[in-house]
DNA sequence: AGACAACCGTACAGCTTGGACCATAGGAAT
DNA sequence: ATTCCTATGGTCCAAGCTGTACGGTTGTCT
């Protein structure tokens, strides 16, 4: 079995944890929770779904008519393929894709456009902040969750970028890092 | 011309700046740099540069032998279409793909197993932001530039996941935002 | 009945990814 | 000189991923 794609463990993560589900489920799930934190187009599940198939992670049932429905299941397999995931995994390393970041090292040192720029992306900031704590007051995530802890640190990162982006909007650009300057790495 | 992808605009850009030069000097360029941001595999920058040249965005001359370099050149058209790119792009959402998140959203409440990813996580972070901070102190980046700008917000964004991991490995689980809640977007 | 929205699946061209492989050039060591 | 190592530079390719468009089905409202 080839090493499972970090969306493979996505719907693995889903399937196990609210149970039998369609591909079109997973996408509603994910839309709105993790999908903010991992993207998963909706073209994929299907092809997802059917490889984890293939390698007996999941069960596959269709209906025959109607809708033809697929109902998805984990298996034990594909729970312990799950649980080995969780613990001990290898950590690649995140990566932020943030267009807004690569335009921004495009500019020219002069170009004034860079406030148009950072004006844009604060907004954008400010957009998506909200959507966070609207899910966080409107879905039902439970308190001490890991999926409010996830929710938090994508809220403390949207603050941290709409600060970013409105000191340079500002023309207040800050060279050295914030005010706690987090040490290097201990050494082990 | 379709529309290009943002790593047609990595390919543009250090053209732009650094003058021409080969694919390979190029992927040299953006390790160490903007690859940290926006990653970007060896093998699609010869098909990147061979896409971009067939829109007339950069001229392509091959060595007849020897090493059979392929120097790359930006052209006037390319440049336009860097240009219309820095000043007025569509602004797609960013997306912070951290497979660390991803394991932590599908942890168990009661998992002890948090705990142990929150250490490796916070090391992970830790090297990383050692990474920058030798960028900063080596790499000549000058002063006040967009480049430094860029990198100083990924430091930030390393500060900000050492502490978040840190405050989980020790169990000070915090549920609300830190201490300045950035407000709801501004009407517009 | 008809219109409409939500539900659910399929198809596919083009792009991206990771890794393996090969070949040249320059320098260092024997 | 010959060998070896490393950096340089390119090519290939099977998989997987992405976006978008399309086509049916079911429920609901009028």
């Amino acid at each position: 079995m080839p090493t499972l794609s970090p969306s493979a463990f996505v719907v693995l993560g889903l399937l196990d944890r609210y149970g039998p589900m369609t591909p079109y489920g997973l996408d509603q799930r994910i839309q709105g929770s993790i999908g903010y934190f991992w993207g998963f187009p909706r073209s994929q599940l299907y092809s997802e779904a059917a490889r984890l198939a293939r390698f007996g992670l999941v069960t596959e049932v269709q209906e025959a008519e109607g809708r033809r429905r697929r109902l998805l299941s984990i298996t034990d397999a594909g729970a312990a393929e799950l649980a080995r995931w969780l613990t001990q995994a290898p950590t690649e390393p995140a990566e932020i894709r943030d267009a807004g970041l690569l335009r921004l090292f495009f500019q020219g040192s002069s170009d004034q456009s860079v406030e148009q720029l950072a004006a844009e992306q604060e907004q954008a900031h400010r957009g998506r902040l909200a959507e966070y704590v609207q899910l966080v007051t409107d879905a039902g995530i439970p308190e001490n969750s890991p999926q409010l802890l996830t929710l938090t640190m994508g809220m403390r990162y949207e603050e941290l970028a709409i600060d970013f982006w409105a000191k340079i909007k500002d023309g207040r650009t800050q060279i050295s890092t914030s005010a706690t300057p987090a040490c290097a790495p201990t050494t082990e």
